[in-house]
DNA sequence: AACAAGACCTGCATGC
DNA sequence: TGCATGCAGGTCTTGT
Protein backbone atom coordinates (compact mmCIF):
# COMPACT_ATOMS: atom_id res chain seq x y z
CA UNK A 1 0.00 0.00 0.00
CA UNK A 2 2.69 2.56 0.62
CA UNK A 3 3.13 5.41 -1.80
CA UNK A 4 4.63 8.67 0.29
CA UNK A 5 1.49 9.48 2.04
CA UNK A 6 1.16 6.27 3.77
CA UNK A 7 4.63 6.38 5.38
CA UNK A 8 4.48 9.54 5.87
CA UNK A 9 1.25 8.15 8.22
CA UNK A 10 2.95 5.72 8.99
CA UNK A 11 5.96 7.80 10.66
CA UNK A 12 3.55 9.97 12.53
CA UNK A 13 1.78 6.87 13.85
CA UNK A 14 5.25 5.26 15.18
CA UNK A 15 6.98 8.68 16.77
CA UNK A 16 4.68 8.51 20.06
CA UNK A 17 5.89 5.04 21.05
CA UNK A 18 9.31 5.23 19.22
CA UNK A 19 11.10 9.05 19.16
CA UNK A 20 12.58 9.28 22.55
CA UNK A 21 12.53 5.81 23.66
CA UNK A 22 14.35 2.59 24.01
CA UNK A 23 14.80 -0.28 22.27
CA UNK A 24 14.78 -2.65 25.20
CA UNK A 25 13.93 -6.16 23.47
CA UNK A 26 14.16 -6.82 19.86
CA UNK A 27 12.27 -9.96 18.50
CA UNK A 28 12.72 -11.28 14.67
CA UNK A 29 10.50 -13.62 14.04
CA UNK A 30 11.37 -14.13 10.49
CA UNK A 31 14.70 -13.10 9.24
CA UNK A 32 13.88 -13.27 5.17
CA UNK A 33 12.65 -9.90 4.18
CA UNK A 34 13.65 -8.76 1.01
CA UNK A 35 17.74 -8.74 2.34
CA UNK A 36 18.34 -11.28 5.38
CA UNK A 37 18.38 -9.55 8.78
CA UNK A 38 21.77 -9.99 10.22
CA UNK A 39 21.89 -12.36 13.27
CA UNK A 40 22.65 -9.52 15.53
CA UNK A 41 20.38 -7.38 14.15
CA UNK A 42 18.81 -7.29 17.35
CA UNK A 43 21.59 -7.20 19.28
CA UNK A 44 22.46 -3.87 18.09
CA UNK A 45 19.18 -2.11 18.09
CA UNK A 46 18.74 -3.62 22.04
CA UNK A 47 19.81 -0.43 24.58
CA UNK A 48 19.86 1.64 21.90
CA UNK A 49 17.76 5.24 21.85
CA UNK A 50 15.85 6.89 19.22
CA UNK A 51 16.79 10.51 18.38
CA UNK A 52 14.39 11.17 15.54
CA UNK A 53 11.72 9.38 13.15
CA UNK A 54 12.34 10.84 9.49
CA UNK A 55 11.52 9.89 6.41
CA UNK A 56 13.10 10.03 3.07
CA UNK A 57 10.72 9.66 -0.18
CA UNK A 58 8.84 5.82 0.76
CA UNK A 59 11.67 4.90 3.39
CA UNK A 60 11.80 5.34 7.18
CA UNK A 61 14.76 6.68 8.90
CA UNK A 62 15.19 5.75 12.42
CA UNK A 63 18.17 8.33 14.15
CA UNK A 64 19.63 6.69 17.05
CA UNK A 65 21.34 8.39 19.64
CA UNK A 66 24.74 6.30 18.42
CA UNK A 67 24.80 7.67 15.67
CA UNK A 68 24.03 4.65 13.94
CA UNK A 69 20.41 4.67 11.77
CA UNK A 70 17.83 2.20 11.07
CA UNK A 71 16.71 2.95 7.42
CA UNK A 72 13.07 0.53 7.04
CA UNK A 73 11.07 0.16 3.66
CA UNK A 74 7.63 -1.22 3.45
CA UNK A 75 7.88 -2.81 0.27
CA UNK A 76 4.44 -3.27 -1.11
CA UNK A 77 2.67 -4.87 1.56
CA UNK A 78 5.06 -3.68 5.06
CA UNK A 79 2.56 -2.35 8.07
CA UNK A 80 3.12 -1.19 11.40
CA UNK A 81 1.11 -1.59 14.38
CA UNK A 82 1.25 0.09 18.30
CA UNK A 83 -0.27 -1.21 20.74
CA UNK A 84 0.40 -1.61 24.32
CA UNK A 85 2.99 -4.11 25.80
CA UNK A 86 3.46 -7.32 26.35
CA UNK A 87 1.48 -8.79 23.06
CA UNK A 88 1.54 -12.37 22.96
CA UNK A 89 -0.16 -13.25 19.82
CA UNK A 90 1.27 -13.16 16.77
CA UNK A 91 -0.14 -13.40 13.32
CA UNK A 92 1.85 -15.16 10.35
CA UNK A 93 3.55 -12.34 8.94
CA UNK A 94 4.42 -10.47 11.74
CA UNK A 95 8.20 -10.46 11.51
CA UNK A 96 9.99 -7.76 13.70
CA UNK A 97 8.72 -6.92 17.04
CA UNK A 98 10.17 -4.36 18.50
CA UNK A 99 9.37 -3.43 22.65
CA UNK A 100 9.73 0.19 23.51
CA UNK A 101 10.86 1.52 26.61
CA UNK A 102 7.72 3.95 26.32
CA UNK A 103 5.56 0.30 26.98
CA UNK A 104 4.56 0.73 23.67
CA UNK A 105 5.04 -2.41 21.08
CA UNK A 106 5.73 -1.94 17.28
CA UNK A 107 4.69 -4.77 15.03
CA UNK A 108 5.95 -4.79 11.65
CA UNK A 109 3.49 -7.29 9.50
CA UNK A 110 4.72 -7.82 5.73
CA UNK A 111 3.36 -11.01 4.06
CA UNK A 112 4.54 -10.62 0.78
CA UNK A 113 8.22 -9.77 2.61
CA UNK A 114 9.34 -7.09 -0.08
CA UNK A 115 9.94 -5.33 3.13
CA UNK A 116 13.41 -3.97 4.32
CA UNK A 117 15.20 -3.24 7.59
CA UNK A 118 19.06 -1.56 7.40
CA UNK A 119 21.57 -0.72 10.14
CA UNK A 120 23.28 1.89 8.62
CA UNK A 121 26.64 3.39 10.54
CA UNK A 122 26.14 6.99 8.82
CA UNK A 123 25.55 9.21 6.32
CA UNK A 124 22.76 8.54 4.04
CA UNK A 125 23.86 10.68 1.14
CA UNK A 126 26.28 8.20 0.58
CA UNK A 127 24.21 5.06 0.52
CA UNK A 128 23.81 3.42 -2.45
CA UNK A 129 20.12 3.79 -2.54
CA UNK A 130 19.33 6.45 -0.55
CA UNK A 131 21.86 8.92 -2.19
CA UNK A 132 20.20 8.40 -5.89
CA UNK A 133 16.73 9.47 -4.27
CA UNK A 134 15.32 12.53 -6.56
CA UNK A 135 13.66 15.39 -4.89
CA UNK A 136 11.03 15.36 -2.15
CA UNK A 137 7.92 16.67 -3.74
CA UNK A 138 6.74 18.45 -1.14
CA UNK A 139 10.13 19.98 0.05
CA UNK A 140 10.18 23.43 -1.42
CA UNK A 141 13.62 22.32 -3.29
CA UNK A 142 11.08 20.54 -5.33
CA UNK A 143 9.31 22.92 -8.29
CA UNK A 144 9.63 22.82 -12.03
CA UNK A 145 13.02 23.95 -12.58
CA UNK A 146 14.70 20.94 -11.07
CA UNK A 147 12.19 18.63 -12.55
CA UNK A 148 12.89 20.61 -16.32
CA UNK A 149 16.63 19.17 -15.50
CA UNK A 150 15.54 15.77 -13.99
CA UNK A 151 13.40 15.19 -17.42
CA UNK A 152 15.09 16.73 -19.66
CA UNK A 153 16.19 14.12 -22.75
CA UNK A 154 14.13 11.37 -21.48
CA UNK A 155 12.44 9.57 -24.25
CA UNK A 156 10.63 7.71 -21.65
CA UNK A 157 6.85 8.20 -21.12
CA UNK A 158 5.26 10.62 -18.15
CA UNK A 159 3.98 7.65 -16.02
CA UNK A 160 7.41 5.38 -16.11
CA UNK A 161 9.47 9.32 -15.91
CA UNK A 162 7.35 10.03 -12.53
CA UNK A 163 7.84 6.07 -11.40
CA UNK A 164 11.15 6.78 -11.17
CA UNK A 165 12.64 7.34 -7.68
CA UNK A 166 15.54 9.49 -8.81
CA UNK A 167 13.78 12.17 -10.40
CA UNK A 168 10.97 12.48 -7.96
CA UNK A 169 11.07 10.07 -4.47
CA UNK A 170 7.88 8.44 -2.79
CA UNK A 171 5.14 8.63 -5.81
CA UNK A 172 4.03 5.37 -6.96
CA UNK A 173 1.25 3.96 -9.37
CA UNK A 174 -1.20 5.20 -7.91
CA UNK A 175 -0.24 9.01 -7.82
CA UNK A 176 1.39 8.95 -10.97
CA UNK A 177 -1.88 8.21 -12.41
CA UNK A 178 -3.62 10.78 -10.15
CA UNK A 179 -1.65 13.35 -10.48
CA UNK A 180 -1.23 13.15 -14.69
CA UNK A 181 -4.79 12.65 -14.46
CA UNK A 182 -4.86 16.55 -12.20
CA UNK A 183 -2.37 17.79 -14.98
CA UNK A 184 -4.36 16.94 -18.03
CA UNK A 185 -1.22 14.97 -19.14
CA UNK A 186 -1.48 11.49 -20.55
CA UNK A 187 0.78 9.00 -19.40
CA UNK A 188 1.93 7.83 -22.07
CA UNK A 189 3.33 11.30 -23.40
CA UNK A 190 7.38 11.62 -23.70
CA UNK A 191 8.87 12.97 -20.55
CA UNK A 192 11.16 15.48 -22.12
CA UNK A 193 8.08 16.85 -23.85
CA UNK A 194 7.49 19.33 -21.06
CA UNK A 195 10.54 20.82 -21.37
CA UNK A 196 12.22 22.84 -24.17
CA UNK A 197 15.34 22.80 -26.17
CA UNK A 198 17.28 24.80 -23.42
CA UNK A 199 15.79 22.99 -20.82
CA UNK A 200 13.42 25.32 -19.43
CA UNK A 201 10.29 23.99 -18.35
CA UNK A 202 7.15 24.50 -20.43
CA UNK A 203 4.04 26.00 -19.07
CA UNK A 204 2.68 22.35 -18.44
CA UNK A 205 5.19 21.50 -16.41
CA UNK A 206 4.05 24.19 -13.81
CA UNK A 207 0.66 22.39 -13.41
CA UNK A 208 2.18 19.01 -12.77
CA UNK A 209 4.19 20.01 -9.74
CA UNK A 210 1.31 21.58 -8.68
CA UNK A 211 -0.81 18.83 -9.09
CA UNK A 212 1.73 16.52 -8.00
CA UNK A 213 2.05 18.50 -4.51
CA UNK A 214 -1.94 18.80 -4.66
CA UNK A 215 -2.53 14.76 -4.91
CA UNK A 216 -0.16 14.18 -2.18
CA UNK A 217 -0.85 16.88 0.68
CA UNK A 218 -5.02 15.88 -0.50
CA UNK A 219 -3.88 12.34 0.29
CA UNK A 220 -2.27 13.26 3.81
CA UNK A 221 -5.13 14.98 5.09
CA UNK A 222 -8.01 13.72 4.05
CA UNK A 223 -7.35 9.95 4.89
CA UNK A 224 -11.18 9.00 3.50
CA UNK A 225 -11.11 5.07 2.88
CA UNK A 226 -13.30 4.03 0.52
CA UNK A 227 -14.46 3.77 -3.21
CA UNK A 228 -14.04 7.47 -4.70
CA UNK A 229 -10.35 8.04 -2.83
CA UNK A 230 -9.16 8.02 -6.59
CA UNK A 231 -10.18 9.52 -9.50
CA UNK A 232 -8.64 7.58 -12.05
CA UNK A 233 -6.66 4.32 -10.31
CA UNK A 234 -8.40 0.97 -10.28
CA UNK A 235 -11.63 2.86 -11.86
CA UNK A 236 -11.41 1.57 -15.47
CA UNK A 237 -14.30 1.81 -17.29
CA UNK A 238 -15.92 4.17 -15.01
CA UNK A 239 -16.74 8.07 -16.14
CA UNK A 240 -13.86 10.55 -16.03
CA UNK A 241 -15.08 12.53 -12.84
CA UNK A 242 -13.65 16.22 -14.79
CA UNK A 243 -16.71 18.40 -15.17
CA UNK A 244 -17.61 18.46 -18.76
CA UNK A 245 -15.14 15.20 -19.86
CA UNK A 246 -17.82 12.54 -20.10
CA UNK A 247 -14.48 10.33 -21.14
CA UNK A 248 -13.86 6.77 -19.73
CA UNK A 249 -11.15 5.56 -17.71
CA UNK A 250 -8.95 3.09 -19.22
CA UNK A 251 -6.50 0.81 -18.45
CA UNK A 252 -3.18 0.06 -19.91
CA UNK A 253 0.03 -1.61 -19.05
CA UNK A 254 2.84 0.32 -18.94
CA UNK A 255 6.41 -1.22 -18.10
CA UNK A 256 4.29 -4.01 -16.71
CA UNK A 257 2.49 -2.28 -14.44
CA UNK A 258 -1.63 -1.16 -15.07
CA UNK A 259 -1.89 2.94 -15.75
CA UNK A 260 -5.00 4.50 -15.28
CA UNK A 261 -6.39 7.63 -16.89
CA UNK A 262 -8.85 9.48 -19.07
CA UNK A 263 -8.05 9.56 -22.91
CA UNK A 264 -10.29 12.61 -23.48
CA UNK A 265 -9.03 14.78 -21.22
CA UNK A 266 -5.74 13.79 -20.72
CA UNK A 267 -2.98 15.33 -23.71
C1' DA B 1 23.69 5.60 -20.18
C1' DA B 2 18.83 4.96 -20.72
C1' DC B 3 15.26 2.02 -20.98
C1' DA B 4 12.18 -2.24 -20.67
C1' DA B 5 11.40 -6.70 -18.88
C1' DG B 6 11.91 -10.13 -15.41
C1' DA B 7 12.30 -11.52 -10.70
C1' DC B 8 11.30 -11.56 -5.85
C1' DC B 9 6.69 -13.53 -2.47
C1' DT B 10 2.02 -14.20 -0.77
C1' DG B 11 -2.95 -13.47 -0.87
C1' DC B 12 -7.08 -12.50 -3.06
C1' DA B 13 -10.72 -12.21 -6.65
C1' DT B 14 -12.27 -14.37 -10.66
C1' DG B 15 -13.72 -18.01 -13.72
C1' DC B 16 -14.15 -22.77 -15.11
C1' DT C 1 -15.76 -27.39 -4.01
C1' DG C 2 -11.17 -27.44 -6.14
C1' DC C 3 -7.94 -25.59 -9.21
C1' DA C 4 -5.84 -22.35 -12.44
C1' DT C 5 -5.04 -17.70 -13.68
C1' DG C 6 -4.08 -13.02 -13.17
C1' DC C 7 -3.48 -9.22 -10.36
C1' DA C 8 -1.60 -6.26 -6.36
C1' DG C 9 0.14 0.50 -4.22
C1' DG C 10 8.01 -1.52 -4.90
C1' DT C 11 12.50 -1.90 -6.45
C1' DC C 12 16.60 -4.59 -7.66
C1' DT C 13 18.82 -7.08 -11.40
C1' DT C 14 19.44 -8.31 -16.05
C1' DG C 15 19.61 -7.63 -20.88
C1' DT C 16 19.24 -4.79 -25.09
Amino acid sequence: MPELPEVELTRRQLRGAMEAARFENVLVRRADLRYPLPRDFAARLEGRTVRALKRRAKYLIVELTSGEILVMHLGMSGSFAVSKAPVGQFDNHDHVVFNMSSGLTVVYNDPRRFGVMRLLDGDLARDPVLGKLGAEPLASTFGAHSLAMALRGRKTTLKAALSDQRIVAGLGNIYVCEALHRARLSPRRRASTLVTRTGAPRPALYVLVKAIRAVLTEALSKKRSGADRFRVYDREGRRCPRRGCGGTIRRIVQNGRSTFYCPVCQR
